[in-house]
DNA sequence: TTGCAATCGATTGAGTACAATTAAATTGTA
DNA sequence: TACAATTTAATTGTACTCAATCGATTGCAA
């Protein structure tokens, strides 16, 4: 037991968190490519998918993303023509963030993705779930 | 049962890594300020600490990263004065990346960074454990 | 030994990511 | 109603990340 040990690669808990992140976004990318999406534009439609229509800060908040992250993200999507951006009436600081027939289309397209990364992963079931309850865990420090 | 249950967030695994390890960075990131490190440097210099000297390939693999990441990552410690880079004279190609002192001295500074860290941290002894060997079992995919 | 394939770091380009600041709109208050 | 405080998206600056490519070096085979 070194006085360093505690610093070395292996013994920490962020590092294999952070490699894995980059790992299955990185396995993402043949899929994604697929539908022309990157993973960040990939999280944005899905939120637009299951909400329809939802302001740019509401969005930024399911996805963990600030404005300076997500604005040039969502002109992006706009000039791909899955999205519009259009100020609130009620509040023009809002900004509305809503699906075009393309971006809904683009839904169908999108469907077996999920499924295709599953095939990828090599976790059993209930090292799935476990992962799944632990990270929901984790994520209660940074809210 | 939706078509599309399977395109929500909320059923997606990577979508808690992602924003796990995005949380755990940027909780790093008051303690690394005080040695004034982000943390991908942070990582370069635990590979450093441990090996004392290795070639920049030999660090990429270690930390899953590649030269278009590492090349500025490493002039920037050098630039610290923190490491120093020069070329093999056995094989030109490879890049030797070495401590200087005060890239050693950094250490003593550093010791504390995982202590203060775990303190942030709500998860129990047995799901950290249990999160370390899903993860492991996890970037076995990758490898 | 000469030519060719492989290796390695550096560079470039596109896309994130976050902190800090700015500007516009709204809300609360005196 | 003026005006301060708040809210929001956009912008700016710094840094990371990867894919693709390039140039130099090395190793191997004809």
């Amino acid at each position: 037991m070194g006085k360093y040990d505690c610093l070395k690669l292996d013994n920490q808990i962020c590092f294999p968190l952070y490699a894995c992140s980059k790992g299955i976004v990185k396995a993402y990318k043949p899929f994604l490519d697929e539908i022309g999406l990157t993973y960040t534009q990939y999280i944005a439609m899905m939120v637009l998918w299951e909400h329809g229509e939802i302001s740019s800060k509401e969005l930024g908040n399911c996805l963990y993303l600030d404005s300076g992250t997500l604005t040039p993200v969502l002109k992006t999507l706009e000039s791909k023509g899955l999205i519009t951006r259009a100020r609130s009436h009620e509040d023009e600081r809002n900004l509305i963030v809503a699906l075009t027939n393309s971006g809904l289309a683009l839904r169908d397209r999108a469907v077996d993705v999920p499924a295709k990364m599953s095939a990828c992963s090599s976790l059993s079931q209930e090292d799935a779930a476990e992962l799944y309850r632990i990270l929901r865990e984790l994520m209660k420090s940074f809210a």
